[in-house]
DNA sequence: TTATAAAACGTCATTTTTACGTTTATTTTT
DNA sequence: AAAAATAAACGTAAAAATGACGTTTTATAA
């Protein structure tokens, strides 16, 4: 890619990794680290971003983003809101680091939040010291990024009732008690595994497949896909007021 | 308000409106109108919207905006999407306009919609032209802003369904019958007066007053009033998933 | 072969929704 | 003053969805 003018504007995601196994919600976050003199003058992480190149539209500047931090493209993506406090970059720490990369006034990004499974992510040799973290157990976060983080997280757990994105985070195969975990991860919640799985298996749009788990050590489960298709067809004109 | 330096970033407000009387949603426009030897060059309507001030948030923008264009603060405000495809202003029009009114790139703008009464707002001797327009029956528009009103309107829809925002397009007191054609409105469906008014009267949070309509030709119809208090208390914890 | 533990199924009372029919209260007309 | 008109308000019963539990099944491991 080559060099292109830069707006002064940015866009930060916030990416979502669910991680199937050790059911897990994680947040991909990069380490920022300054010293001088032996002096440790910041040393915390970030969400990823990166400026708006002039003839980039704002899903552009996010999917590019996400490629070069993980490699992956087509990845479930969402505006969800532009902060532009011109306060949010003015602590001490923030100064230094903006005065240290050499830009200015990076007082307005447009935040995008991605859903998408931990394992499909190779964390091996990248650049930006990329880590994982558990999202109910932030490092300390650097910007107004925890600020960022919480919005972004506050948004899907409102849109995971509504919509069916949380097949997103999930494998294309996958067991009730899977989906059944990743809501109680989200939404910090207990359910009941009986009245879910009824819930759930009702739809028409989850579909048995002739398929089991395999290599587990008790009685395996029985695998589930997740139909675009007939959802789509069945919410075309339904709508349900439920306020 | 002293002059400040102006940012390559705008606000534009979609502001929907209201008449409880006439049963329209409505939305506020002002005119676009240049000509040149007699010849016009453009002539449509156009959302309001401002440069963001240096010094100023993006939520002050878009209040600063609907004062100026309504004299009304304090109305219901939600920032819902950031547009910045590059070339969202390059059709004939647009640069002609852009070049009149000397600026220029005004590629990204974080728009928000405003949900108030109609009746709320003078528009005797605004300066700007503006005009309610049915939602359904919008004049030509310039810039994109039909691509904006058609994603306020469509997160409007979705919204409504599971937030109290409803009743910021009603006066304080209302009839049940208006919240159903407000609905009705909204989502362009019928709905069964009978179990709706069941439904909407059963809520704890909708309060009947001692008074009725006055000055209908009719059976005057029972008031009633929506309380915030009282559904924040109810909604503190609850989760229903519904996918 | 048996114990174990997760997966999967079942039941019943309660609540909510859907689809209608009926009555009541107020104004306007006769 | 009575009658007609009409919107407001109430009622009912079947169907569907939910919530709170108990029970059975099945594959693996001891």
């Amino acid at each position: 890619m080559k060099p292109e003018k830069i707006l002064n504007i940015s866009v930060d995601c916030v990416v979502f990794g669910y991680d199937v196994n050790t059911k897990s919600l994680n947040i991909l976050l990069i380490k920022r680290y300054l010293e001088s003199k032996n002096e440790v003058l910041v040393d915390d992480y970030v969400l990823t971003g990166y400026h708006v190149y002039t003839h980039e539209t704002l899903d552009d500047t996010a999917t590019r983003v996400l490629k070069e931090l993980t490699g992956l493209t087509n990845q479930y993506k969402k505006q969800f809101k532009a902060f532009g406090n011109p306060n949010r970059l003015t602590n001490a720490k923030d100064v230094l680091w903006i005065k240290n990369e050499e830009f200015n006034s990076r007082t307005i990004t447009v935040a995008y939040y991605f859903l998408l499974k931990t394992e499909d992510v190779d964390l091996t040799n990248n650049k930006n010291n990329a880590t994982w973290f558990p999202v109910n157990d932030l490092p300390e976060l650097g910007f107004d990024h925890e600020k960022i983080i919480k919005e972004a997280y506050a948004d899907l757990k409102v849109k995971c009732l509504s919509e069916p994105i949380i097949f997103k985070l999930l494998p294309d195969k996958f067991t009730i008690n899977d989906v059944q975990d990743l809501y109680e991860s989200i939404l910090g919640i207990e359910i009941d595994n009986r009245n879910f799985r009824r819930k759930l298996i009702n739809k028409k749009y989850i579909i048995a497949l002739d398929e089991k788990q395999v290599g587990v050590s008790k009685r395996p489960a029985q695998l589930y896909m997740f139909s675009k298709d007939i959802y789509d067809k069945m919410f075309q004109k339904n709508y349900l007021i439920s306020i």
